[in-house]
DNA sequence: CCTAGACCCTGTACGC
DNA sequence: TGCGTACAGGGTCTAG
């Protein structure tokens, strides 16, 4: 479900609560996540979060004395706020609660591919540790990808989803950025020029940032934490359009596989 | 190193 | 209406 975009729409509001906050206590009712959460994650009573912040898909809580938890969503994974005088009221999925002093924060995952870690340093993590550069950083900038590519024999789209080269992209926007940059989905890397490199590098800040400012896009389960969903679905261009009409051409989006995900693409626009 | 495939789950949409 | 199948925004791990 969540990429980039839906991850930092989650974290700033987060944010704008947790901060400062101090857990009372946690309510785990399914330990069987992607990964399964430790007894470790019980050291988290009575411990202030002093900050969140968001790496790839990634969402790390510190806490005051206590280390780090590493969050992630997987496909399905959602927070929600509840207030206390709603706390046996359950959704199916319901696995986690955050309880705070006046707020719950409940976390429910349908396929439980989302993941609750504990770690007393986040350095050599083996998660964080792999992950290539963030799109709004300097450090990705055409130079950097242009030399990443050379001698990549695999598809360019299947390789724009690897966090280790860019982090944060899945495949909604694989799909959108690669229509906005032109560039068909099954070029090989090593055929990307210098200049396509540019244009890739602008329309991954340019799709990710609008899909940050419109909440983020909700195909099925993306819920904010205020139970809203995200519009950035309105404005896909090739994502879930099979068989409709290019929004620049009269030709039809179709699609391929790649690694068993879906690829969307117009190929009169995309070359 | 690289790639393809299996796997972890539930919900849904669709064809018969 | 029911059943079987394919597919869905994630990533890890393995075998070759």
């Amino acid at each position: 479900m969540p990429e980039l975009p839906e991850v930092e729409v989650i974290l700033q509001e987060l944010k704008l609560f947790l901060i400062g906050q101090k857990i009372s206590y946690i309510e785990i009712r399914c330990t069987n996540l992607r990964w399964p959460i430790s007894q470790e994650i019980y050291k988290l009573k009575n411990q202030l979060i002093i900050n969140i912040t968001r790496r790839s898909k990634y969402l790390v809580i510190k806490l005051f004395k206590n280390g780090y938890i590493l969050i992630h969503l997987g496909m399905s994974g959602n927070f929600r706020f509840i207030e206390k005088k709603e706390i046996l009221f359950f959704n199916k999925h319901d696995h986690i609660d955050f309880v705070f002093n006046n707020k719950i924060l409940r976390y429910n995952d349908p396929r439980r591919f989302g993941f609750f870690l504990w770690f007393n340093s986040l350095k050599n993590n083996k998660f964080l540790n792999k992950l290539g550069p963030e799109p709004f950083s300097k450090a990705f900038n055409y130079q950097y990808l242009f030399k990443k590519s050379r001698f990549i024999k695999k598809s360019i789209k299947p390789w724009l989803m690897e966090n280790k080269v860019i982090a944060g992209i899945g495949n909604i926007y694989a799909n959108e950025i690669l229509f906005e940059s032109k560039i068909f989905p099954d070029r090989k890397v090593m055929s990307l020029t210098e200049q396509e490199c540019l244009l890739l590098v602008y329309s991954i800040k340019k799709i990710l940032l609008q899909a940050i400012k419109s909440g983020g896009t909700t195909i099925r389960n993306f819920i904010r934490t205020n139970g809203k969903i995200g519009f950035f679905n309105t404005k896909l261009k090739v994502y879930n359009k099979k068989g409709k009409q290019c929004s620049y051409c009269f030709s039809y989006i179709k699609t391929m596989k790649h690694n068993k995900r879906t690829t969307f693409f117009c190929s009169f626009c995309q070359k």
